[in-house]
DNA sequence: CTACTTTGGCAACGCTGTTGCCGAAGTGCA
DNA sequence: TGCACTTCGGCAACAGCGTTGCCAAAGTAG
């Protein structure tokens, strides 16, 4: 993109407008719709129709979009439907838990259409672990993965609907791809902390060997597409951002506690990417001492309750600390993920949902629900994201 | 603005790449430096040299622009300086207390011109309140302020360099501003809870009579300019946000205990705008019952803290609520403000701080200041932001 | 069959930032 | 003092963006 610190030039708003117009007709087809037709698009993006006529134009040509059939007649002639060609492009998103790994791969509408699921040890370091990552990335996503760098969209490149998927071919860099689906990028989610920019993990707790370890560099260097590394939390409130729109936070609790915020339809992430420190949120103050080194954190109260298999204190504890994020951010929904939840999900959801509803300082009041999404599907949003306009 | 649900058009992008230059031009004054070079505008922006050329070239035909010397030479010609014209607009903020009222009047530039500042008793009700209001806001902009309607900044008419302000004048609606600085708005900064948007006061605690009265929209038919509604916290982290830029947290400990969210340089309001309810974070679970129901929450264990008399506890209260905030949205700096704080400054700026230094996660540490400008300045602000392209 | 409504493409247009060019105004060296 | 060099910044021509005006296509309603 041709813009600098908030300068807008002319192509980076043919992009901007171009990247909205594919997320209406990306939000259409998630909504179960058969498409939407060019009015429509041009009321909701405040462009003229003429405009939107030329942005769709374009993306018709370069294979994007098609035509889906006729809307009813309003009284003149009927609206022809337009709906995102799915096969026109995937991502592949990878959740690096610690003893689980799982890779996704998304068409362009969202859709998972490869997956891939096994054990994984985190504690054989790095190097094992990558081997591993790239093998289930070429299982789920077995095409020559060269792609035009730095093109989110391979603009002049048509790529041909459901071509076959042919294992091995190469593709020459910068050049179109021809032979397979376009593949724009894999997404990495880790647990956290980590430098999202530089694509490097920091001290994941209990894990010594991986702190400093370039796990972005070394994948792009083993997969030859580009790859973004974020933290699991993130992806999971990426994912959340796509599925339903509106500010929520996405809450997991698995070997510790963390959440994910979206805000105004993206994630989150402050100032140096650490935001989302949920787990050390102190809420009881003075209470038992973290690992942290503060006393009464979420973490260490929620997660104490839960190794007592005390559930309704840990999800009134999740949902106390949830309150306060709800009053603090004035966001609409809280979704829960993580294993401890997936173990006994009617059990948090209510207790959470409880606490949000007493706590709740207006009339409204927040949901809560079990997140949606997957994480890996969630970092394969990571790719997607700019291609819709989403995440900067 | 020609701008529907984020489509930009070319008005748009003119007035975007416009507010850039004009915030860049801000910034620098406030930096305390003479003017800035048309090369380093460019490079901020991201624009090319000839595009600031043109931009700037406006600006200066409408003489909200002018050169300010020249630069040192690196080497060839020396640049020729630009600085904003302050006195080419001005805009007026509202602080309405509960037992004050002050007014300000600031320039372009945001430098206070005028103030009137005097007790108020908010619990007089609405009527006597607007009355006062509207004498303080003649007494501090003292000019005839008919502006062209929803135009921040008055495009094509040209405003003529320190003319004198002449008591009484009235400008024709949808005229050019002749005969006085132009007033682009009162900005009005209460107690919330309140709806922005719609310019309506809410159930202010121990005011009953307030509520939902529409305070924007007498205002505005009393003073025939603009005026917008926001929370005291809001307008507090509005004017953090223009002091020193970077993601921040404004904390107003007064009669009630709240919050305003700066982060990535603008105020976070929320999706309802009631982000910031910093009081009722629960702090403590299970401790003493707070006014709102719940227990344990920031502003019961400051405020009762305070009422012991008891500064050193209130400071730790509130400095493990802002490290939670800190960890969570992942900002740089902590801003006190309010009465209670003005109480005893140095106690809670070094109580908040130890709290924050023991609690930091990783190995920066937030600051801890005094909130820098006022309430009111923070309400202008709302005024002479959107000027510089700050708040949508 | 005849209005009427709505859709959506074509062509001309205005305005945006961009490129190429050149004079202006300094510095540095012979 | 003179000349080459660097940097700044305006003028003119330009490419590309969304907009406007116009009209054919494809339905409905009477």
């Amino acid at each position: 993109m041709n813009r600098g610190n908030g300068g807008f030039n002319l192509p980076a708003l043919r992009s901007h407008n171009t990247a909205l117009v594919l997320d209406l007709l990306r939000g259409a087809g998630t909504r179960g719709l058969p498409g939407i037709g060019r009015g429509e698009l041009a009321e909701r993006t405040g462009l003229t129709p003429q405009a939107v006529s030329k942005i769709t134009a374009r993306l018709r040509a370069e294979g994007l979009v098609a035509e889906a059939g006729r809307g009813e007649s309003t009284g003149g002639k009927p609206r022809t439907l337009l709906r995102l060609v799915p096969e026109a492009g995937h991502a592949v998103g990878v959740h690096l838990d610690r003893d689980e790994l799982r890779v996704v791969r998304l068409d362009l509408a969202g859709q998972v259409v490869a997956e891939r699921r096994g054990p994984l040890d985190f504690g054989a370091g790095p190097e094992a672990v990558v081997d591993e990552v790239v093998r289930a990335v070429r299982a789920a996503a077995p095409v020559g993965m060269a792609v035009p760098e730095g093109a989110p969209v391979p603009e002049g490149a048509p790529v041909p609907e459901g071509a076959p998927v042919s294992e091995g071919t190469v593709v020459p860099d910068g050049a179109a791809v021809l032979d397979g689906t376009a593949v724009l990028g894999v997404g990495v989610a880790a647990p956290g902390p980590l430098d999202r920019r530089a694509g490097v993990l920091g001290r994941v707790t209990g894990y010594p060997a991986w702190a400093g370890f370039a796990l972005r560099e070394v994948l792009e260097g083993r997969l030859g597409v580009p790859v973004l590394l974020d933290k699991d939390t993130n992806a999971g409130a990426a994912e959340a951002a796509v599925m339903g729109a509106g500010d929520s936070v996405y809450v997991h609790v698995g070997t510790g506690v963390g959440a994910g915020l979206c805000l105004g339809g993206e994630v989150y992430r402050g100032g140096r990417s650490g935001a989302g420190e949920f787990g050390h949120q102190v809420l009881l103050l003075d209470g038992p001492t973290c690992r942290c080194g503060a006393r009464g954190c979420v973490e260490v109260l929620c997660l104490d309750a839960v190794a007592r298999g005390d559930t309704a204190e840990a999800a009134r504890v999740l949902g106390e600390a949830a309150a306060n994020l709800v009053a603090l951010l004035d966001v609409d929904r809280v979704l829960l993920g993580g294993r401890v939840v997936a173990a006994a999900p009617a059990a948090f959801v209510t207790g959470v949902g409880a606490v949000l509803a007493a706590r709740a300082l207006g009339p409204t009041t927040a949901t809560v629900a079990l997140a949606p999404g997957g994480v890996a599907e969630g970092a394969a949003e990571l790719v997607l994201g700019p291609v819709f306009g989403r995440a900067r």
